[in-house]
RNA sequence: CGGGGUGUAGCUUAGUCUGGUAGAGCGCCUGGUUUGGGACCAGGAGGUCGUAGGUUCGAAUCCUAUCGCCCCGACCA
């Protein structure tokens, strides 16, 4: 049991300045952080505490032994979060990575400068634990392994965002996991998967979780799990058939699998649109060639060399998407680099054979599958002020390859069920990824097996924003007065409000009721502070402990106390003679109710 | 990094346009009265007005630079 008055719980009345959504104000009025800089936050003694819940219930959903996939479950360790820079440029992806990285340099450290930065600090550790991987496994009987840590990262986003959020330094769980063949892996991945839903579950979350994009991560697919909640980042594109992906990964089936190739309408023509540079602009008066029937070209640079997109002009192109085409680093080209290879300036640029002007140049020519819709269609000639119709798609367009670049729009059939695409936006907690061999081909993390063959290890790697999470929560569970927090990671289960603490009978009292908790296994906070009802009152109701007891001197004169869970409005007045027990069975009846 | 906003006491802020030497509420300290939903009265402490220059007889206020923070965009647990 905690007293409040030899306790620190720092709450306020008013909020933050510079708190925006609800979840970053009650994270700081409730007296969980204090904000240090921007994204960087001190855990307050009840901050941390919930922590150290979702910690402790994480380590248990991970280590529990997955029957169902006949393995064990993951083993923590711990690693440095200082990382030789050597073990990043050795990894795959380094180019993309060291922006958000945060460098040393050698300051104090009794040395002169030098040009490139020997540690950067962890904003992961694949890098990190492959090496060790390699050097410790060797054969398949060691294998499946599942390594997971619990720790601080560091990331220099570019953005901090409300409170604990985004921010520069957070806690993740970070797991890696190691497996013989493909099928492991995929074992693995869906026991990681399993763990995931039941911490969240456990927690009090309702986390969903969707097909994602695997970004700079790599990796052949990966699922992130939701919260769904309005300030979230993430758009959730679903359908009621239980189809659920990142915007940036959805797709529909708005191209029939059996959809004909167009025949071509007549010969290519060409035709003046003077001063005619975007798709409205096309689309409107004199014109009149509506979005739907226009090729869009995007220009590209992929990895130092321009590619082409192609959409239909009502599309919009989905950047991340780009990711499939295997490129390290990619980004939108300049109008100086456009015009050398196509011939014109953006505005004009098409993609049909023989009008580009340096197709040489070319790392390919991508097209979006939506683009079979326009069959016939009108596109920019690679000259400025001129356009063509009647381009064909099969017969006119130089396409490397057609592929999914355009971004979902809701009311598209679902790729599962055809039934109409919704969206929600949603944070992001957690994530999981089946890496492959990518980061064991690049530190040579290979195995022997019983046939003495060397293969490389096949992994993955698995991610939950611990102290996001914290704030997710509290976003999801929270009412005008305060925090409403779920049993299992309240930082208090119950909470004792002694209006009158200096009547030795109420106090006894008191003491009485928190070692009946106790024994129950709850934790206790005593509100046992020389303040007034109505301060007490309202910081409980801040603070969000799921159950309050309230002993008052009236009350104790009429013998009874009373018992109000957070989240509800009734109060039980219960007779003092019976309390102890009657809270002891409460007590136990919530803690089954997040355990079983 | 682009766009927008903001910086005054521990917190929330007024004052800035129109220059005259900083005011409130909360919190804190002392005393008293109170005590079931953020009490009341009296007294008190606390501010180089983000920082550095400049204009001016005089700058929180005008100008310049710089830093921090917040929001929107591209990125991420």
């Amino acid at each position: 049991m905690k007293r409040w008055s030899h306790y620190f719980v720092p709450t306020l009345k008013e909020s933050p300045a510079d708190a925006e959504i609800a979840s970053h104000k009650l994270l700081v009025r409730a007296g969980l952080v204090r904000k240090l800089s921007g994204g960087l936050y001190t855990f307050m003694p009840l901050g941390l505490r919930v922590m150290q819940k979702l910690s402790a219930i994480c380590r248990e959903e991970l280590e529990r032994e997955q029957p169902s996939h006949g393995r064990a479950g993951a083993i923590e360790l711990w690693m440095p979060h200082i990382h030789p820079v050597e073990l990043w440029e050795q990894g795959p992806r380094w180019a993309a990575a060291r922006e958000i990285m945060f460098r040393t340099d050698h300051a104090g450290a009794g040395k002169g400068r030098a040009k490139e930065p020997e540690f950067v600090l962890g904003p992961t550790h694949e890098e990190i634990i492959t090496p060790l991987v390699k050097q410790e496994i060797t054969s398949y009987r060691d294998l499946p392994k599942n390594f997971y840590q619990i720790a601080t990262k560091f990331r220099n986003e570019i953005r901090p965002r409300y409170g604990l959020m985004r921010a520069r330094e957070f806690v993740m769980m970070d797991a890696y996991s190691f497996d013989a063949d493909d099928a492991g892996a995929v074992k693995s991945y869906l026991a990681m998967k399993a763990s995931y839903e039941a911490f969240f579950k456990r927690i009090g979350v309702k986390a969903i979780a969707v097909e994602a994009d695997t970004g700079v991560m790599g990796g052949s697919y990966s699922h992130e799990f939701m919260v769904p909640a309005e300030i979230g980042d993430d758009d959730v594109i679903y359908s009621d058939s239980g189809y659920a992906a990142n915007r940036e990964k959805a797709s529909s089936s708005l191209v029939p699998k059996d959809l004909a190739d167009a025949a071509p309408a007549g010969a290519v023509e060409k035709f003046a649109t003077p001063g005619v540079v975007t798709i409205a602009q096309l689309a409107a008066a004199p014109y009149a060639i509506s979005g739907d029937t226009q090729f869009k070209t995007l220009v590209y640079m992929g990895d130092g060399k321009p590619f082409l997109v192609i959409l239909r002009g009502s599309d919009e192109l989905e950047e991340a998407k780009l990711g499939s085409l295997g490129f390290t680093l990619f980004r939108a080209a300049t109008a100086e680099e456009i015009e050398p290879v196509l011939g014109a300036k953006p505005g004009s640029l098409g993609a049909v054979k023989g009008t580009i002007k340096n197709p040489a140049a070319l790392a390919g020519v991508f097209a979006d599958h939506a683009i079979r819709l326009i069959g016939n269609g009108v596109t920019g000639a690679n000259e400025d002020g001129f356009h063509l119709k009647n381009v064909n798609v099969t017969r006119d367009l130089a396409i490397t390859q057609f592929g999914d670049f355009r971004r979902v729009r809701t009311g598209e059939p679902c790729p599962v069920s055809g039934l109409p695409l919704q969206s929600k936006r949603g944070i992001e907690v957690g994530h999981i990824f089946k890496l492959g061999t990518k980061y064991a081909d690049k530190f040579g993390a290979v195995y022997t097996d019983d046939q003495k063959q060397s293969h490389p290890m096949v992994m993955g790697c698995y991610g939950i924003g611990v102290s996001r999470t914290l704030q997710a929560i509290i976003e999801q569970s929270h009412d005008a007065d305060g925090i409403i927090w779920p049993w299992a990671v309240a930082p208090f289960q119950v909470l004792i409000c002694l209006l009158d603490p200096k009547l030795p009978e109420a106090m006894e009292m008191a003491e009485k009721l928190a070692a009946a908790a106790e024994a129950a296994g709850a934790d206790v906070l005593l509100d046992d502070r020389d303040e007034r009802p109505g301060v007490k009152f309202k910081d409980a109701d801040l603070i969000g402990i799921p159950l309050r007891i309230v002993i008052g001197g009236k009350g104790l004169k009429d013998g009874i106390i009373e018992l109000k869970p957070r989240a509800s409005k009734d109060v039980q007045k219960i007779a003092v003679a019976d309390a102890p027990a009657k809270l002891a069975e409460l007590v136990r009846a919530n803690a089954q109710g997040v355990t079983a």
